[in-house]
Formats: C-alpha cells, sequence, structure tokens
DNA sequence: TCGTTTTACTAAATCGTTTTACTAAGTAAA
DNA sequence: TTTACTTAGTAAAACGATTTAGTAAAACGA
C-alpha cells in the first residue's frame, strides 16, 4: 500500500532544529549526570539501583529528543565498528549481487553495515582494499570468490575461495556433487561426446570445478577429449569470453554432442557461438550452464543449470562471520559446503543423432 | 601478470606484532609530543616551522611502525565520516549493480566508501534505512529509483528519482529523447500498431517514461490503443512480471507487430511469452527494451533496446554529492540530464505483414 | 547505636585524534 | 636596549560516549 506523498514525514519530535542532542545536553536538560543516562539507556548492570521513575524521565527525554548515541564515539570507545567489509571481483555480473542479498539480510537485523570494494581482478587492488578497510576499523572480511593476498589480521570468510589461508573459513559449494548431477544428466540424456569450458585462471572455481567434473566423467566411462575443452580468458564479466571460447572450441571441427560450461554466463555467450553456426539448442548441441543466476531461467532456450545457492551462501557467510565476532575463542569449521541442485529446463535435450 | 603466491605478503613493518600504534605512544619513543606529530602528518599550516630534520624523524618512524591514524578518533574530532550511504531497491536485477560501479570509480579515489541499504520496496525499510545511514553519520545519501520517504537533512541525489523534494539533486535520463529515439526506431521499421509494458507503479521511472512516450507517439501520428498497454505488477526483480504482462497482453487477441518494453528484464520476459505462443521474435512481433543491461546483448535474440548510461550516472552522482559537500553554499542544480543512445540488435526487424 | 549494605547517584579517566592557545629561546629591526 | 617577530615546539581542551571508582544518604541488622 504505497502512500504517494510527496512530502516525507517532517518532525518525529521536538527538536528538528540543529543536528542531534549530545549525552550531555540530555543530562544537563534532566539535570543529571550524563554517566546516569548512560547506565540507564544501555541498562548496564548497576541500572537496578536507579528507580524505575528516574528511568522513565530519562527514557522519555530520550524519546522527546530523539537522543541517538553518536556512532564515533561509541565505536572509539568501544573499539567496535559494527561493519564488515565485502571484497567482490565487480558488482554487475548477478553472482555477487547475490551472494551480498544474502549477507545484507542477515547484517541488517544485527545492526551491522557493509563497506563494499570491487577488485576487478587487479593485483593492485586485492592488496590495498583491505589495507583500506582495515583502516576503517571493519571487525572482519567478506571476500567473495577472491583470492586473499593480504594477511588476514582479522575473522575472514572467503564464499568460493580456495586458498586455504590459515584462519580463513571457506564456504564452498559442493563441488563433488555438482560435478556429478551436471555429468549424470548429460549421460542420461545419451551424450558422450561432451566439450568444456574451464573457468579463467584468476577464478578460485576454475581448478576445483575441471577436477571434479574429469572425475565425474571417467567414473561415468565418458572420455574427454583434449580438443573438446576450452578456456574463458579476459575480465569481460559478460558473456563475451564464453562467445569468444566457443568459436574456438567450433573452429576445430571436432563432433560433440553437449557442452558443459563454467557459468551461466559463459553459456548464454556459448549460445550465441552456437547460433551463429545455424546449430540448434538444444537440438544439436545440449548446453549445461552453473550458478543460476537470474539470466539463467528467461534466457532462450531456458538454461538447465547446476544452482548455487548464493543468496544462502552469502547469509551463511554473514552468520559465521558474526559468530567469529562473538567468540573468538577456538578456531571455527574452516571450510563449510552447501549443496548444488540441478535445474533442469530447456537448453538441454536428449541426444538426437551420434 | 597475477602471482601466484599462496602465502600473502607478511611483514610489511617493524611491528606485526599488536595491533596499530597510536599517535601518543609514536610521540613518546620520538621523545616529541603528540601534536607535534600531528601537525607534521596532516601537513598543517603551523608545520612551517618545523625544521625539515624532525620532520624527516617523524615521517621515518610513521612509515616503520606503519602508523595509520584511528578512523573513529579523527571522525569524531573532525565530525567527518569519508562515507556516504547509498540506498537501492535490489542489488542483483543489473540495474542498481551498474550504477554502483560507477559511484565506486569515483568514491575510491576519494578516500570514500559507502555503505549499502536495500528497500526492496518495503515502506518500514525506506524509512528505516536512512535514519539507520544517519546514525552511521554518513556525509551524503545516493538513491537509486527510490522515492524519498525522509526529510533530507543531508545532501541526496537521487539517481532516476522524479519526486522533486527540495534540496535532492536528481540525475534523469533525457526521457524526451529516449521516447523520441525508440518510437522512431519502431516507426521507421513501419510498426503502426504497437503494444507497450508500463513500470510497476512503485518504480519512480513509470510515469515520465510513459508520458514522454505517449507524446513521442501521438507526434509520429502513431495512434495508441487502451488494449495494447499493460503493466508491470509485483516485486519480482526477475523477467517474471514482463513475462506475465506479456500472457496478459496476448490474452486481449488484439493485433500488434511491436512491444516497447519497459525495461530490458521485462522485455525478455515478454520474448518468453511470445516463444510461448510461437510468436518468432523479430519476426513476427519486434521488442523494443530500455537500459541495456548486460544480458541485453547476450540474450537470444540480442535486444534491441534505449540504453541508459547507468555506470556513468552512478559516477555523475558520486562526483556531484561530494562537490556538494565540499561546497555547501548555494543551492547546485536540482536536475541533470544524462543522454540515451538507440542500440539496434536483433529484438526489431521492419515490419513483414500488418 | 554502631557497622554494614543498599540506593542513588557523580567525578574523572579513557578511547585517539586535532586544534587552540600558549611558552621559551633566538634573531632582527629600531 | 627594547620591541617584535620567527622558530620550535608543548599543554590542555575538545569531539561524545562508556567505565571505573567513588560518595553521601538512607535503610537494615544485631
Amino acid at each position: 500500500m504505497p502512500r504517494k506523498s510527496k512530502n516525507p514525514s517532517t518532525e518525529k519530535s521536538e527538536e528538528a532544529n540543529g543536528r542531534s542532542i549530545s549525552l550531555k545536553e540530555l543530562a544537563a536538560h534532566l539535570g543529571l549526570s550524563p554517566t546516569s543516562l548512560s547506565i540507564v539507556l544501555n541498562d548496564a548492570p548497576t541500572a537496578s539501583s536507579i528507580p524505575q521513575e528516574t528511568k522513565d524521565r530519562i527514557f522519555q527525554a530520550a524519546a522527546k529528543f530523539n537522543y541517538r548515541p553518536n556512532y564515533f564515539a561509541r565505536s572509539l570507545r568501544a573499539q567496535r565498528s559494527f561493519t564488515l567489509g565485502v571484497i567482490v571481483p565487480e558488482l554487475s555480473d548477478g553472482y555477487s549481487a547475490m551472494v551480498l542479498n544474502g549477507v545484507e539480510s542477515v547484517l541488517s537485523t544485527e545492526g551491522f553495515f557493509y563497506l563494499t570494494a570491487s577488485h576487478l581482478h587487479r593485483e593492485d587492488l586485492l592488496e590495498h582494499h583491505p589495507r583500506m578497510l582495515l583502516e576503517r576499523q571493519v571487525e572482519g572480511i567478506i571476500a567473495v570468490d577472491t583470492p586473499i593476498r593480504f594477511k588476514p589480521q582479522l575473522p575472514v570468510v572467503n564464499v568460493s575461495g580456495h586458498d586455504e589461508i590459515e584462519d580463513v573459513t571457506n564456504i564452498i559449494l559442493n563441488h563433488n556433487s555438482a560435478a556429478k548431477l551436471g555429468i549424470a544428466h548429460l549421460y542420461e540424456c545419451g551424450h558422450r561426446k561432451i566439450a568444456f569450458i574451464k573457468g579463467q585462471d584468476f577464478s578460485s572455481d576454475t581448478e576445483i570445478r575441471w577436477e571434479t567434473i574429469r572425475q565425474a566423467a571417467i567414473e561415468r566411462g565418458i572420455e574427454i577429449d583434449n580438443d573438446l575443452i576450452v578456456q574463458l580468458e579476459g575480465e569481460n564479466p559478460s558473456p563475451e569470453p564464453g562467445y569468444a571460447a566457443t568459436k574456438k572450441l567450433l573452429a576445430r571441427k571436432k563432433k560433440f554432442t553437449a557442452l558443459f560450461a563454467f557459468n551461466d554466463i559463459s553459456a548464454i555467450g556459448a549460445i550465441r557461438a552456437f547460433h551463429e553456426v545455424n546449430l540448434r539448442v538444444p537440438e544439436d548441441v545440449s548446453v549445461l550452464g552453473f550458478d543460476d543466476i537470474y539470466a539463467a531461467a528467461f534466457h532462450n532456450p531456458a538454461l538447465t543449470t547446476i544452482k548455487q545457492p548464493l543468496f544462502e551462501m552469502g547469509s551463511l557467510a554473514a552468520k559465521t562471520l558474526l559468530q567469529k565476532l562473538a567468540e573468538p575463542t577456538g578456531h571455527s569449521a574452516e571450510t563449510l559446503t552447501v549443496e548444488p541442485k540441478l535445474v533442469v529446463r530447456q537448453s538441454t535435450d536428449k541426444v538426437r543423432q551420434e
């Protein structure tokens, strides 16, 4: 029931004149000391000795003047910032954004905020951003698909990172399951000659994803032809690298009936390349994506894909980090695994001709 | 030239033991007062009276112990946070993310960071988030496609907002040009019966975009049939609302040869709906999108669309806000306009049959 | 009635900077 | 020789909260 009022609500309380009121001023107004107010407003242990009547006076005055403790003063004293740093490669590819949604959903209920920094795969920023975030006194860092190039002096949770750095908790997909789900699906559709797009070297998922896929293929007795493997190149977050890789693949003139792409973005690029040479998807080639970003469901054809629970990975990362902050004792789990799901849509189908 | 070292660089400087050193400690170590160090390190006017030799001693010690001024102490004293708040509807639809990229590109060179808050079109969050950001002492707010439900006590720049609130600078697309570009393109392709998808009521662009499109159509002598107008509903950031709207449109059984969608996301949903009833795009229906998000170029068919320079809008918003902070005198421009571009791809074509 | 505990508070220190207002010595000008 | 300025700094206040260590009065217990 959105109200369309053009004039946003004006006066909530008595003030609205200057900026906000300080504890000292409020105390003066009440004829009490700042100490007493602090004790009451924060419900410190000593507050039990303050009579309810006085407490009420304080609460009412605080409400009336809309008193808010100064964030800097409080943080300086308490040495806490209630802020996390989040480092992502890039925001607009759909992947990090989904993770951030999950992060925010948890943080907002806990009174935390986060500062975002994109490293754009640049080595200098990979070193610079963590330093800046540290200077900003963030209490912990969430890295998304990002190599850790700094010595973690704070709790760090890495989403889809595989660097195995001491004290860094990794949240990763069960890549084994993912690979098996993908290969099994293609296998059951009758595909035996399968092409693969590997990720860019800089992506932390590249290595493990490829290794598990290779394993899964071997287990099914699928032979992997080296000529059917191509790799993404460049930092373009669009489907362009997938398109280019598929062009290269087609130029090799080797037969294949299915393509297992590194992710949905590259699958979309691949489909474009197939269409250009009049190969239909899925009639002539099946294409399997990875991630299940929003675009996957509404692409044409809709992508069959291995879904990563990105929102959950984000919220899990946030929860884990907050927990680390709450109890810095004991090393928490080094790795948390989340489960993928096969989402069958229209880009894969039974093999038609061999 | 990414180096693959698994061990992030360890000791930069002498310390690495405890946390960071304070100004007082550093001063004690040098046998000087904190005042002197502060003056020298910040190059305050008085620094001219300090001999170079002493300055060098101070700089060297600061470097050696990797001294960083405490952010809270400095902010408390200076009453500045070097932080902006950014309010967006949602991160993962590609639109806000592109704007944020632009924002970040500017802020990072100026030593600013930003806190993100998503309102998800919820009225409570539209009021709550600005309050929280204010408490966090942000120096200004950038709102993206977001109605202003708060009394702006700080500099505010609204990207794609049309609320015309006092002291809020709006960065908006030249909607007139955009509408003319779109209508002209369809007209020149021979389309006369054009269907339209309007935006959700909550989107700030909905009204103006529709009004300018109507005008542009009238100027071209194109009649708008009310039965060919549908509207997006619901807060789903995926193409689903566009799909649903188009289904509704098709159910009306009125003839049309082109569809002007509210944005790329809904255009993608529309194409899906067309395909389901075996209407080919662009052979049977032309579809025109809006925004030019990443997905547009690689959709199948690739979307013809009206490009909004989202990155530039973000960087312009950031620049404008920083400027407002630097010179709070004088009301700055109330509205800054950016120009759209027609990007012709494959989803539109000459009309084939009437 | 004296000592102890509880009640109802407050003064001052602290967090780590920056800034304002000094001091004390040396140099220059009149 | 006095005045004035420059040089080379420093002490203390301020930013706005929280916390530690009190105090003074009232109530309680023996």
